[in-house]
DNA sequence: AACAACCTCAACCGCATCAGA
DNA sequence: GTCTGATGCGGTTGAGGTTGT
């Protein structure tokens, strides 16, 4: 993010008393004990009852994504990465939307699996599309098109990251194939059918 | 064995939105 | 209707583990 300051995160003095960094295990049990009493909501309460020195924002995003229960961890399946392409094509960068359609993963995995697996792969092609066309052009020297591809591929993470929908439709268009849901099965399509179905509503409401 | 490159994961931040006073 | 604090989301960063040379 172009917010981040130069600063080291780490190297960031604590914020008035609170701690920062890792997670002991000690803090995940009261954590997981504070939620336990008062559900996982009211986080500024759990923060301040559970005997934590971490702020509300931490405590939540340390249960969300990683002391929550049917937490899902290791490798994506293949249907799993397939069904992350499909819906961020639908849905752009609406992570947590995303997530919702994959029950056990977060949405904090899936947006680090996507900035890194799927956008390297979407490079992988480009690079493969960029040979083939200066191929077709004739061209012998490296060409200008694959410097840029190259270039490209050293940005990687700000052309992923660009605002929901401005990237999705543009850039993906490779992934159309994978966008077929002639195939799917039926619960994934009534969703999508359903998901459709809204987003059409709104946009003949204007939005509203 | 040492180093570099690659990869994964957890955590932070800022901003937007929501909800209650 | 406005203000303010709480919550949720998306973008980004960096530590640490793994793999390759």
């Amino acid at each position: 993010m172009a917010a981040s300051t130069s600063i080291k995160e780490k190297q960031r003095p604590p914020k008035k008393g609170l701690d920062r960094g890792p997670w002991t295990a000690e803090e995940d049990r009261k954590l997981a004990d504070a939620v336990g009493v008062h559900g996982p909501k009211k986080w500024t309460t759990i923060a301040a009852r559970a005997g934590l020195r971490r702020c509300a924002k931490s405590c939540r995003l340390r249960w969300m994504n990683y002391l929550r229960p049917n937490i899902k961890r290791g490798n994506m399946s293949d249907q799993e990465e397939d069904l992350i392409i499909r819906l961020h094509k639908l849905l752009g960068n609406r992570w947590s939307l995303i997530a919702a359609r994959l029950p056990g993963r977060t949405d904090n995995e899936i947006k680090n699996y996507w900035n890194y697996h799927l956008s390297k792969k979407r490079l992988e092609k480009q690079v493969l599309v960029a040979g083939i066309f200066s191929e077709e052009m004739g061209s012998t020297s490296k060409s200008g098109d694959q410097e840029m591809v190259e270039e490209k591929a050293t940005t990687t993470s700000t052309s992923v990251s660009s605002k929901a929908g401005e990237d999705s439709e543009a850039k993906f268009d490779d992934f159309d194939d994978f966008f077929d849901f002639s195939n799917e099965n039926p619960s994934t399509l009534e969703w999508v059918t359903k998901f459709l179905d809204f987003s059409n509503g709104l946009s003949v409401d204007g939005g509203n």
